[in-house]
RNA sequence: GCGGGUGUAGUUCAAUGGUAGAACUUCAGCCUUCCAAGCUGACUAUAGGGGUUCGAUUCCCCUCACCCGCUCCA
């Protein structure tokens, strides 16, 4: 795809997405703010019924998923507990490799700590003031031994080769301070805003210092001083951990279970983009899943590909839909395994969900910093331990804006002269669809608006998300419909009085059939259940 | 955050150092028996703030927003 393509798909979906009230810009009448976006009509109902599949089909329709809500602003101590709080109020440094996060006023204690810099100093030799003597050949030795198991993100040992005769001629054989030689080695075609230093637990490259005030501040209270500070949550997944044990405790429940959270989440984003992929305020619905160690493993299977599914599910069956594991070089600290749902956006593919192996990190972090016992205790096997966590972690928003971006559809539909004109229609799941179906009069006269409004009440009646349109020529209706991503048409005509029939017409097909008007709303809810 | 670009009705586009125009949409009415039909009418715009100028939507500066590349992530 090229980039005048993917550019222009993109502004077609945000026009689309503005005409017809999907999504807006938020305080737009202000000039707009980066990184926030409204839901509108259609874009709320959207939004609605795809928290409200996942709900049921990861809450309702299980046994062992329970629902939380947590507040959105929590006790600070919580986020001390799990690294966002101190770590990222300072300037970090950010590992392109691993992933981990350092403080850039604790390297000089991380470097003295770090395995790998150990063994390369021991490797070379190191005289009393602290100067390191190492040359090509010891530095080889390190690599073969040493260096591609402790710094395996290190650029020098994952392509020795190319990288050693430039660092061999700039490290030369004079006795060096540890700093000058390490930031040698970190050299050389690193990228710009990057530190020299590799990084103290894998030896890849580390991005500059960067100020990392991820959480949005806030105060509790009148007073705004240092003991009133709170902070909204980038993630809900600690709120989850926060009240495993009250679910346990509160709910007759025991692992392997999970319980899930769909909520608001904020990230004062460096660079918020592509519309609403990346936003500073955003919804997620997540999973934490609670199992014994050993079983880990198979349910972090289980979850991945039961998460992808659901996806393919609901209408995401292309091609451009991915799963995609993370290589054990990629993964995040805490993390034992990991993999993406992908999805081809316009602007390059990007993730929709991660579906993580936690291990016992968060409760074992909770447990530390609570002081409180995370273990469960199974009385039949008299085995006490703390569960390892299976986390689904699913944006809404990006859920919503790939199935609106795999909806967009131009096609070609006859109008009323039988000439061929282009066509703009959403193809949602019925499922997501706002509307579920228009229903219209053929014409406003001859008691066909009362017969559809009788239709429009039953509908309503059972539940149904429809709507009622008399207004100008029909096969203009049909095509605001098509654009709404109404899935089926309910047509009112001649017939409806005199046998009581009406036409249905799909928005994909264009195809039309006649069912009675009494089993109008039973005809939708087996659609819905995609029969 | 860095670099590049863009900003005119709801949308998509015109034009201009001196009066901003269209199509579609929307709304009202007439007409209409199945795919954006026709006729009549109506509403609506130079992102915000400074500067230059007799006069700025146009030229300059700042801010904001959006898009593209790097970066980052649910």
């Amino acid at each position: 795809m090229t980039t005048h393509e993917a550019t222009s798909s993109l502004d077609a979906l945000t026009s689309l997405s503005k005409r017809r009230g999907f999504i807006f810009q938020s305080s737009e009448i202000y000039g707009g703010i980066n990184g926030f976006w409204d839901y509108g009509p259609l874009g709320v109902e959207l939004k609605r019924n795809i928290k409200q599949a996942w709900w049921d089909d990861m809450v309702r329709d299980r046994e062992d998923v329970v629902g939380l809500d947590c507040s959105i602003i929590m006790n600070p101590r919580v986020w001390e507990a799990s690294g966002h709080v101190g770590g990222f109020s300072d300037p970090m440094l950010t590992c392109r490799q691993c992933r981990r996060h350092f403080r850039a006023d604790h390297m000089d204690d991380l470097i003295a700590q770090s395995d790998w810099i150990s063994s390369l100093a021991e490797v070379g030799d190191m005289d009393e003031h602290g100067m390191l003597t190492l040359d090509r050949g010891k530095l080889e030795r390190w690599i073969r031994k040493r260096g591609r198991k402790q710094a395996k993100g290190m650029a020098l040992v994952k392509e020795s080769e190319s990288h050693l005769d430039a660092v061999a001629r700039t490290i030369g054989e004079a006795p060096r301070a540890l700093r000058d030689v390490l930031v040698d080695l970190g050299m050389p075609g690193l990228p710009e805003d990057s530190d020299p230093m590799p990084c103290p637990f894998c030896g890849g490259d580390l991005t500059a210092p960067r100020q990392f005030n991820l959480m949005f501040k806030t105060h509790i209270g009148a007073m705004e001083d240092h003991s009133s500070e709170a902070y909204l949550r980038p993630e809900t997944a600690q709120g989850i951990f926060c009240n495993y044990r009250n679910v346990l405790d509160s709910y007759r429940i025991r692992p392997p279970f999970g319980i899930a959270q769909i909520g608001k989440s904020f990230r004062n984003e460096i660079n918020p983009r592509n519309y609403t992929f990346r936003s500073r305020e955003f919804e997620q619905m997540e999973i934490e899943f609670f199992c014994h160690p050993d079983e880990a493993d198979a349910w972090y299977t289980y979850w991945r590909d039961l998460r992808y599914n659901w996806y393919v599910k609901l209408g995401l069956h292309s091609e451009k839909l991915h799963l995609r594991d993370h290589d054990p070089d990629e993964l995040a600290h805490y993390a034992r395994a990991c993999a993406d749902v992908e999805y081809d956006f316009p602007f390059g593919t990007s993730e929709l969900e991660g579906i993580a192996n936690r291990t016992d990190y968060d409760l074992t972090k909770h447990q530390e910093h609570s002081g409180k016992d995370m273990r469960y205790f199974n009385d039949q096997t008299r085995e006490r331990y703390i569960p390892f966590v299976i986390e689904p972690s699913g944006g809404v928003d990006r859920a919503a804006l790939a199935f609106l971006t795999e909806a967009y559809t131009v096609d070609e539909a006859p109008n009323d002269k039988g000439e061929m004109q282009k066509r703009t229609l959403m193809k949602l799941h019925p499922r997501l669809a706002p509307t579920k179906a228009a229903i219209f009069p053929l014409v406003k006269k001859d008691g066909m608006p009362e017969a559809a409004t009788q239709i429009y009440e039953a509908c309503k009646k059972a539940g149904m998300a429809v709507f009622y349109d008399e207004k100008s020529a029909i096969g203009r209706r049909y095509r605001r419909q098509d654009e709404a991503g109404t899935p089926y048409c309910i047509t009112v005509d001649g017939n409806t009085v005199s046998e009581g029939t009406v036409t249905v017409r799909d928005r994909d097909s264009l195809a039309q059939e006649r069912i009675q008007a009494a089993e109008v709303p039973a005809f939708i809810a087996k659609k819905l259940q995609g029969e």
